[in-house]
RNA sequence: GGUGGAGUGGCCGAGAGGCGAGGCAACGGACUGCAAAUCCGUCUACACGGGUUCAAAUCCCGUCUCCACCUCCA
């Protein structure tokens, strides 16, 4: 069996076959630290660690680099907004987004690099392609500096557009630019921007282009050819295009394999200008939990289109819960999960493998919730236990195991003591019920689950006695393991 | 103008010539003092019009609708 997956460059479903045996060098576009991340932004960073996990499980040795633009137009001009330094903006955003993804469980990367510090390595390709005859510096002394489409016959590739079909931008400014569709490789300085956004170069003092970076950063850390290259699918072009062409015209072999996700979109738009913040990460992590939502992203396939909605969220996590509900009643532990490949189910590692098709991996996953909870129907423990291990193992690959330490909710000493409390008065009062109902006083026994439910919290009984649980989810006293 | 993507049951969402993904909801049944959970069962669709084929949601032609990118948007 062989890992397949598309790659956008050749449109096509192919063999994924590492440039090294045993490891794979994966790039990914991070974000632009300029505002409080939403779902569309962390989409990429779930579906990413999807297949970091995977080729991981696979037996790779990944070495996974996400980037994070931290100097650009839009984060000055954001700074300016709210009137802060751009580097204590861009590092306050940053923040934010590695706590949304802590509390989607995205593993951090291998490394993290950010552009402002690697202004020297760019320099370094910028004066290559100089030298190259791929760029030059502006005729107009503004300090600029420009990768010269013309110069690389393979411009558009990636894409498969042709240099005269592309509209020229309405809005562009020609400045000294030789074609129109040119893009800055290096930024000159300009008086009405902070100095502190100003780095020397054999040009002047000035500020990177915005594609620059990650040739860069993926020359220095992955070598001059790696595997994958990921990020979004509006990134194709111009960033991706244009990273390709200026990596290339350096004389780099670049990435193998290009992967995209699609978007997500809310009434039909694409998530971005007038949404505000309702669809930011902690608004949403106030009506469902980061599993969820995470179990919601990774239940569609990463290069589908995910039509948002807090229905569908919902009913996501209903039916993540019913998984989750198979593991308490099955016991399994953490130990009872096989690591790796050997531990999943055939058709599992065949959907994953098929260009990391999660829809089919999730059913497979729901096939075996439906197998376990039979065999508990059945009182056969000892096969729900086994099920349920192969379910935890899935899980696992997914990033969704419920008993992962990483899950920042995962316990708390304030929310266990709390637990420990209200469950050590809930326990009296069910005494009472116990007594209630084994002397078939059924009004007693009711009023006295009425009277925890009034106070928010809701009794069911099991085959192994009652449990509590907040009406509103969060805490139970059911224990993981 | 150029380059791509999408339209599936009440809803979400896979699949890509025959063997009904899965989830949510609903309804019926089993279990339960009652609930809850769980199990069993029911409802079974592919934008529209043609065509190819023994067989089309899937291939071909045409039409409609929607979306993305085209120089700094994940």
């Amino acid at each position: 069996m062989t890992l397949r997956l598309y790659d956008t460059a050749t449109r096509e479903v192919r063999d994924f076959v590492p440039l090294v045996e045993g490891r794979a060098g994966l790039y990914v576009c991070g974000l632009t630290v300029q505002s409080e991340p939403h779902v569309g932004h962390v989409r990429s960073g779930v579906n990413f660690d999807v297949l970091r996990r995977w080729l991981t499980a696979r037996g790779l040795d990944v070495t996974f680099i996400r980037n994070v633009t931290d100097i650009d137009d839009k984060i000055l001009a954001k700074a300016a907004e709210r009137g802060r330094p751009w580097f204590a903006h861009a590092q306050a955003m940053h923040r934010d987004l590695t706590a949304s993804y802590a509390a989607l469980n995205v593993a951090p990367p291998t490394y993290e690099p950010a552009a402002t510090g690697h202004v020297p390595e760019m320099l370094e390709l910028i004066g290559a392609l100089v030298e190259r005859g791929h760029a030059y510096a502006a005729a107009d002394g503004s300090g600029d500096v420009y990768f010269d489409v013309r110069s690389w016959p393979s411009y558009g590739e990636l894409t498969r557009q042709s240099i005269d079909d592309m509209e020229a931008a309405a809005d562009a400014d020609p400045r000294g630019k030789r074609d129109a569709r040119d893009f800055a490789l290096w930024k000159g300085h300009k008086p009405s921007e902070p100095a502190t956004a100003s780095w020397p170069s054999p040009w002047g003092r000035g500020r990177p282009g915005w594609h620059i970076e990650c040739s860069a950063m993926a020359g220095k850390y992955l070598g001059e050819a790696f595997d994958i290259h990921g990020g979004g699918f509006d990134l194709r072009f111009p960033h991706h295009e244009n990273e390709q062409a200026q990596s290339r015209a350096a004389g780099h072999a670049f990435a193998s394999y290009w992967l995209h996700n699609a978007w997500i979109t809310t009434a039909g738009e694409k998530m971005s200008k007038s949404l505000g913040n309702t669809l930011s990460i902690p608004r949403i992590l106030e009506r469902v939990r980061g599993i969820e939502l995470r179990y919601y992203l990774v239940a569609a396939h990463y290069r589908s289109h995910v039509e948002f909605s807090f229905e569908a969220l919902d009913e996501a996590a209903a039916g993540f819960r019913r998984v989750e509900g198979f593991l308490e009643r099955a016991g399994g532990d953490a130990t009872d999960a096989p690591a790796g490949l050997p531990g999943l189910p055939a058709a599992f590692v065949a959907a994953m493998d098929d260009d990391l098709a999660t829809p089919a991996a999730v059913a497979v996953l729901h096939d075996a919730v439906r197998d376990g909870n039979r065999s508990l129907a059945d009182g056969d423990t000892e096969a729900a236990r086994t099920t349920a291990g192969q379910v935890r193992a899935m899980l696992d690959v997914l990033g969704l195991d419920p008993a992962d330490p990483a899950w920042p909710s995962a316990g708390g000493s304030a929310d266990d003591a709390l637990v420990a409390a209200v469950d050590a008065l809930v326990a009296g009062m069910l005494e009472q019920r116990a007594a209630a109902r084994a002397a078939k006083d059924f009004a007693t026994a009711d009023a006295i689950r009425d009277g925890i439910k009034a106070a928010g919290i809701e009794v069911t009984d099991t085959p192994s006695g009652p449990e509590w649980s907040l009406v509103d989810g969060a805490p139970t006293n059911r224990r993981e393991d």
